[in-house]
DNA sequence: TTGAAAGCGCTAACAC
DNA sequence: GTGTTAGCGCTTTCAA
């Protein structure tokens, strides 16, 4: 292993001056400079992590907590967490991945230990126990400072309270009046949403209930009529809820779909009972791009921007990091994409 | 923060023993090893992660490898992952999170700065450009010998040329000899195999091109005729490709399918031809648990195994890590369940 | 069974 | 613009 003094004896100079080229902290003549980089390159010298972290309290690491539970919108997680990878990289950090499973104590274990600078929280509750521990926390103390233990973090989804808490989240409240605006406007007027599954409601996950907040006042402000059925996924659930509206509201001709695994049922059920898509009935849906291209009818959809999430919530934390920047409510504005599943309402 | 030195303080005993009742590296007195855990635990230490990783040269930390393409296989990944931080954990190991992107800079980056121990890599392609720097990697070097700074790893996958690597995978080969034994014994003699994207061949992967020999191989020695297609995923490719089989091959009655995007298209298309599964023709999966139990007929399917696949990495990573164990591929045995979507051949 | 002390490789004053 | 040096908090010999 290469010791930075190793290169300091290479190029003729001390060890503090390698120490500043790597850094950039202090200005460097061009000839110095080119002889440390060159003497770095020759040995293939590499900082040590450990010594590092150690000397400067500082690990440059980024901590990711994601849920154990891989029920819901596993591959948007996929893409955030590798959004925020790729994001971290370019701003000098590594990611470290820790599953919900150790619940507050992997709050408390890793920001005890300095193992990572900074974590970023994702799926969290409304009410989430480990939200305590986070609260207020801001830039990180730095050595000798005894105070501000706490963890410079942010979260991905909105918590019931967010004093003293950076959140980063699409706009659901935003992204349901629009669903609603764009059936609107295509002139349905009477609108069924196909919710996730009930267990999703019942833990209160902020953002089955903000996108229900939006669709439901924006269809009040238009005079709309909106039912609202939540649905496991899967044909056998997708059926018989299906069935339901139909028989409470035979009119309706607009469909607003926030569920993965019912979205592709539902086409399928439909098109069974004659119904064309989207001559007959629109259909919209809020999930993730992929899902949405790639169903039997191309879907006008809004989509989950997990990439852009990644990407926000890690520059908020290295914000946080830097001492810029103090705790935001960051909302995503949503987009609806038209494609092939929704038209105009057929007359009446 | 609290240090290992307050601790020493507080129970009144020296700092290197406070340390051995950490590690238990060596025999501490009953009423002593209480004192300082009690200590431990009042004053809410936890050892510094950089300091100890700079005096132990061991940083407890896993890298893992995932590849940013994420066209493919995403849930499971995450499921392997999730495995993995888990299962390390058990180990006293945390996981980093490396993207592809960096290549095999990020191999060099990280065992180069002792980031981590070792290193889990996943997708990893026939001749994977990472591969000669992991070659032969065994247990780490400590502290002081120069030797060997080469980095264990262990693969997940397996490349053109196994020496010197530790790896982990299905056996994709004994897969596709199950499923074409499964149609076989219900009477089939007509089999198309409906594989994953063109691209995947030509990017020459591993496993499609092994869970072919399985089919194959099998088909020969059972005398079946066998069909192999790749397929695009989706419900145009999926159309083509069908016509195009059932035109070359009009007797077909099973079908093996390694795609996850086809397999739904598949179900809708013979559905709207008429043909009904299990009755008329009989479908075996090779894809993840849940889209097998999902999908609009539940399929009889070869699952993924990618829990058992994330934990067997990171114990054979650990293994060597500990010294123990070298290099192996170890294989995991295929499990056919048998679901709705198979059934003997219709009588001709 | 325990303590004292020498580093591990780096950063960041402080000095010039 | 550069060098000297005192730690950072822990592990691990060596000595008792």
């Amino acid at each position: 292993m290469v010791t930075l003094a190793e290169v300091a004896q290479h190029a003729g100079v001390s060890a503090s001056t390698v120490s500043y080229v790597l850094s950039g902290k202090r200005s460097i003549s061009a000839n110095t400079r080119q002889r440390v980089e060159r003497s770095i390159h020759e040995l293939g010298y590499h900082p040590n992590a450990g010594a590092r972290a150690l000397a400067s309290s500082r690990s440059n690491i980024i901590a990711l907590m994601i849920p154990l539970r891989t029920d819901m919108y596993v591959p948007v997680m996929m893409e955030i967490a590798i959004a925020m990878a790729t994001t971290a990289r370019t701003h000098g950090y590594d990611v470290l991945l820790l599953t919900g499973e150790e619940g507050p104590d992997a709050v408390r274990r890793v920001s005890g230990s300095g193992l990572a600078d900074g974590m970023i929280l994702m799926d969290v509750e409304l009410d989430d126990e480990r939200l305590p521990l986070l609260r207020g926390g801001g830039p990180p103390a730095r050595a000798k400072s005894r105070v501000g233990d706490d963890q410079p973090a942010v979260l991905i989804g909105l918590p019931a309270d967010t004093a003293g808490l950076t959140c980063v989240d699409l706009d659901f409240k935003a992204t349901g009046a629009l669903c609603v605006e764009h059936l609107a406007e295509l002139g349905h007027r009477d609108i069924a949403v196909i919710g996730e599954a009930p267990a999703v409601y019942e833990r209160h996950t902020g953002f089955a209930e903000r996108t229900l907040d939006g669709l439901r006042g924006r269809a009040r402000e238009l005079g709309l009529r909106l039912l609202h059925r939540p649905c496991e996924g899967g044909y056998d659930a997708m059926s018989v809820t299906l069935a339901r509206i139909l028989d409470e509201r035979p009119g309706t001709t607009g469909f607003v779909v926030q569920n993965e695994s019912a979205v592709e049922p539902l086409l399928a059920l439909l098109r069974q009972q004659g119904r064309a898509v989207p001559e007959d009935v629109s259909v919209v849906a809020i999930c993730p791009e992929q899902v949405a291209v790639q169903a039997s009818v191309r879907l006008t959809s809004v989509a989950v921007p997990a990439q852009e999430m990644g990407r926000l919530a890690v520059e908020q934390l290295v914000a946080k990091l830097d001492g810029r920047g103090g705790d935001e409510v960051v909302l995503i504005a949503p987009e609806l994409t038209v494609r092939a599943s929704s038209g105009p309402a057929p007359a009446p």
